[in-house]
RNA sequence: GGGCGGUUAGCUCAGUUGGUAGAGCACCUGCCUUACACGCAGGGAGUCGCUGGUUCGAGUCCAGCACCGCCCACCA
């Protein structure tokens, strides 16, 4: 066995990535007595690549993956990708117009057939991705948002909440997006603050009287006034009420209705109604019995309506239309008027309400029980004030329209006659009309993408077939996603699963941040502040991404990515690696005695196994609560602040060749014990190096991630010698303090003399002198019950020990001078508040006595200090001069 | 308009039940000490957003204010 010097991540990565890529590691089992532990991997974009917010999703799902298969748990993660309706379609599109086709040219079947090439081709990039960051999903259940299974399941769903009345067709204003041609959800309108204007337009009566001023923001679409509405109690317009008033630019005349959604504090308080190009006035035309005119086409340019403005777009004739008012006299003013407009969620385009035919699904009663779910807690947000958003948006849902006029998607399974007209929705294509028996014909509509993600957690699992993984792995255990896809995909994947399960689609949500850069600032290509997955990974290592994810992954915060954190972490995972080498260096000896048992574990090990239990308990917590930093942490403290930093540096006389052979074999035992279980508990955050260095242990343990999770065992639990060792590393830092501030030269041995507090101090000193003077590189350390020499010393204190450091001639005076006048300040200082404390009447009379006992008794013993720092300083200026 | 968060060291953030403010990074100083310079040792650094209240005692509990962020929304 060779272990070089330096952690060579690229090396390890692709040993591991090779041999858990065949293995059958990561494959569910079944039918082991195990209890199942199931999670559905958010399916990514098929076509798309995996980004840095990827790396934390996964990473995370990757950590409770390993972990809980660590514990014995029968793990299913489920792996699989989604067919991204729009996005997906407007990437081949994207291709095809650097051919200079578009997607017309090709035709509904060449194009689907692209873009199916396109998923081949593309589709292994994100497993490959996947594979590298070591994420631990079992590869042969993966699954497809379009592949044929998960399609049944689409149709299935759809056909039964067709005919349980939840779905239905409507001729409605909806979200529309000119350049995508397709409807849209409420979700993917995505409304954004911008300036705009508000114009007032005068209406003119044709008998005569002034008319009704109308204030809109949209002058373009009044080729498609239907009305003029006031509110029914504003005096202003009380006589203009069942009268008709003109559209400008046009001859037609329209009533002033009377209706109380008009504010008539807004504008003019008059409005024009435009039923089939406003929401609010399709809803008002619908209530009033209004007629709609289209005054702008699907592609957003004017209709014939708009008379010479025909074939505008709609932009163009915002402006030409504004101008024309001016110059007809009827542009009664202009004001500015911040708005919110809505774009596409994919294109940017901004979304025009548009009247057409589209197919949506009745949320409300299923969005009552998915209320209900959290509410019982049935299922448990993480953090948990996520379910107040969740709730908040459940309980003012709306309608959900699922068509998309997209050719990319589960096209909807509706067939309508050729000859009557009729709808059959059925899972697969009827023959002919079953009422007059004319041709059919499938509706061209495709679903929302996130019609079938809705379903993932039991589509994938084998619905609608009662499979068997159905009956053991749902409902799945914890789903991780992001806030931004609560309504997009929680909240449907809920409802459906109660709908059509019967049950929760997941125990748990564990919501995380979203990765900023390292200013926090929102990652985007525009911006040019994305980090690249791959090439990250390739600098610090895929565990140090990893285990910087984790480490920066506190519940309800943002994650900003800073490469000095991830640098931080390689460094880690190299302190691990050459820690490992030490040990491994050392226990790979000829050396064989029997006689470890029979010896007393020293106090470091039995210190270091304290801790080691410690931080067991503190992991487990951790990740139990969905405390990846929290356990990261830990973990780091633990293998760099103590087993590296003192059971290493304590343990090694007991490996010289001066120790006993008894002694050699504890603590070689000892240190590949505690380094083996280490390796265990870090193993889900950095996966590669962990497992190279767990094959390297002696006897070779088999594969570390299917090793077993460690416990705590209780008996090594010991906060005495906690406390113990606490003192000595203090003492032993002190002594450090000493040397450092008094220029002493680093190599030179020093005697050392410590005045301690009283005999329990004494004892401890005592008893661990040998574990003090390595470290502190002091040639012998010595208990002094007097005073200590107040002259030609360096002195510090730590924890009521005071140090001093006989150093005749070697103490720089003027150094030492200004050390003790700053140690004696703070003391003053802090003598003064406590003082303060103690002469408060209230104070001594209310707090508990133990806290005042304990305040007096500090109190005396700074005093003591101080004076004998003064002492000191005075004896320091006595010295100094002679 | 409604809702949700945040404000602690130069930066990013921890701070469990109120009891002398922490970490990582950055910074300064000294060290190639035989696992590791991706390292070792030491050090400086904070009016805990503001104002009031409760309390013997508030970063922590309460009220108000200021600023910042995010989400939702059919006020033209």
């Amino acid at each position: 066995m060779s272990i070089g010097k330096e952690y060579k991540p690229d090396e390890v990565e692709a040993y591991w990535v090779e041999t858990w890529g065949r293995a059958e590691t990561f494959q569910a089992q079944p039918d082991s007595a195990a209890s199942p532990f199931c999670m559905v991997i958010p399916p990514p974009n098929v076509t798309g690549e995996l980004h840095i917010g990827h790396v934390l999703v996964y990473t995370l799902h990757d950590i409770v993956a390993r972990w809980r298969r660590m514990q014995g748990r029968d793990v299913l993660w489920l792996p699989g990708t989604d067919h991204a309706g729009i996005a997906t379609q407007m990437v081949v599109e994207r291709e095809l117009a650097r051919e200079g086709r578009t997607r017309a040219d090709l035709g509904r079947e060449a194009f689907e057939r692209r873009v199916w090439e396109w998923k081949e081709t593309y589709g292994d990039r994100i497993n490959g991705s996947l594979r590298r960051l070591g994420a631990s999903v079992d590869w042969t259940r993966e699954r497809f948002t379009l592949d044929q299974g998960l399609s049944r399941a689409v149709r299935t769903v759809f056909v039964q909440l067709y005919r349980d009345g939840l779905i239905y067709r409507d001729r409605y204003i909806v979200n529309w997006c000119p350049r995508c041609h397709t409807a849209l959800s409420d979700l993917e309108a995505v409304h954004e603050s911008e300036s705009g204007k508000l114009w007032r337009i005068r209406y003119v009566d044709p008998t005569g009287s002034p008319g009704v001023v109308v204030a809109t923001t949209r002058p373009e679409t009044l080729f498609g006034d239907t009305a003029v509405a006031v509110h029914p109690d504003d005096p202003r317009f009380q006589a203009f009420i069942g009268k008709h008033v003109r559209v400008p630019l046009t001859d037609r005349t329209v009533p002033v209705v009377a209706d109380s959604f008009v504010d008539p504090t807004f504008g003019t308080g008059a409005v024009k109604i435009t039923p089939a190009h406003d929401p609010n006035d399709f809803h008002a035309g619908r209530r009033l019995n209004l007629p709609q005119i289209v005054a702008l086409d699907s592609h957003g340019k004017m209709t014939e309506a708009a008379g010479s403005f025909c074939g505008q777009d709609r932009f163009e004739a915002r402006r030409q239309v504004v101008e024309a008012l001016a110059e007809a006299g009827l542009l009664e003013g202009v004001q500015e008027h911040a708005l919110a407009v809505a774009r596409c969620q994919r294109c940017s385009t901004v979304v025009e309400p548009h009247v057409s035919d589209q197919w949506f699904v009745r949320v409300a009663p299923l969005a009552e029980p998915a209320i209900q779910a959290v509410e019982s807690g049935s299922i448990r947000f993480v953090p948990d004030n996520w379910a107040k958003t969740y709730f908040e948006w459940m309980r003012n849902i709306h309608d959900w329209c699922i068509s998309r006029q997209l050719w990319w998607g589960h096209q909807i399974p509706a067939w309508h006659c050729q000859q009557c007209a009729a709808i059959q929705v059925t899972e697969s294509a009827p023959s002919t009309c079953d009422r007059c028996g004319g041709s059919v014909v499938q509706d061209p509509d495709v679903l929302d993408t996130w019609f079938s993600s809705a379903l993932w957690p039991f589509s994938t699992l084998g619905w609608p077939d009662k499979s068997s993984d159905l009956a053991r792995y749902y409902p799945t255990d914890l789903l991780i996603t992001g806030h931004d896809i609560i309504f997009f995909w929680v909240a449907r994947m809920i409802m459906m699963g109660l709908r059509f399960m019967g049950d929760v689609p997941f125990r748990e949500v564990y919501i995380h941040g979203l990765v900023r850069d390292a200013q926090g600032q929102k990652m985007s290509k525009s911006k040019g502040n994305t980090v690249n997955p791959a090439e990250v990974q390739a600098r610090y290592g895929t565990d140090a991404v990893r285990f910087t994810m984790a480490v920066l992954a506190a519940p309800g915060n943002d994650i900003p990515l800073a490469p000095e954190r991830m640098e931080g972490y390689r460094a880690f995972a190299n302190k691990l690696w050459n820690a490992s080498r030490f040990v491994l260096l050392k226990a790979s000896t000829e050396e064989t005695a029997g006689a470890v048992d029979s010896c007393e574990p020293p106090f470091a090990e039995r210190w270091i196994r304290s801790r080691l239990q410690v931080v067991i308990g503190e992991a487990n917590r951790s990740l139990e609560s969905y405390r990846f930093d929290r356990a990261a942490e830990a973990l780091y403290h633990f293998v760099w602040g103590e087993y590296c930093d003192w059971y290493i540096e304590w343990v090694k006389p007991d490996l010289a060749e001066a120790a006993t052979p008894a002694q050699r074999m504890r603590a070689r035992a000892t240190l590949v014990e505690v380094l083996g279980t280490a390796l265990r508990l870090l193993h889900p955050f950095m996966p590669f190096v962990t497992a190279e260095l767990w094959r390297l242990l002696p006897d070779s343990p088999g594969d570390v991630a299917t090793a077993p999770w460690p416990t705590v065992d209780p008996r090594w639990i010991d906060p005495a010698v906690d406390a113990e060792a606490i003192l000595v590393q203090e003492i032993i830092a002190g002594i450090r303090n000493v040397r450092a501030q008094s220029n002493i030269e680093p190599g030179l041995k020093i005697e050392v003399l410590l005045r301690v507090r009283d005999a329990e101090q004494a004892a401890i000193v005592a008893r661990h002198v040998d574990l003090i003077r390595p470290l502190a590189r002091a040639g012998s350390v010595r208990v002094i019950t007097g005073e200590l020499p107040t002259a030609g010393v360096a002195r510090g204190v730590v924890r009521g020990v005071e140090i001093a450091v006989p150093l005749a001639g070697l103490v720089d005076v003027e150094a030492e001078r200004s050390r003790l006048r700053r140690d004696l300040d703070k003391i003053s200082k802090e003598i003064i508040t406590r003082a303060e404390r103690l002469e408060d009447p209230g104070f001594c009379m209310r707090a508990p006595p133990a806290v005042v006992e304990k305040e007096r008794l500090t109190h005396r013993e700074l005093a003591a200090r101080a004076d004998r720092l003064r002492e000191a300083l005075s004896q320091l200026d006595v010295g100094g001069a002679t």
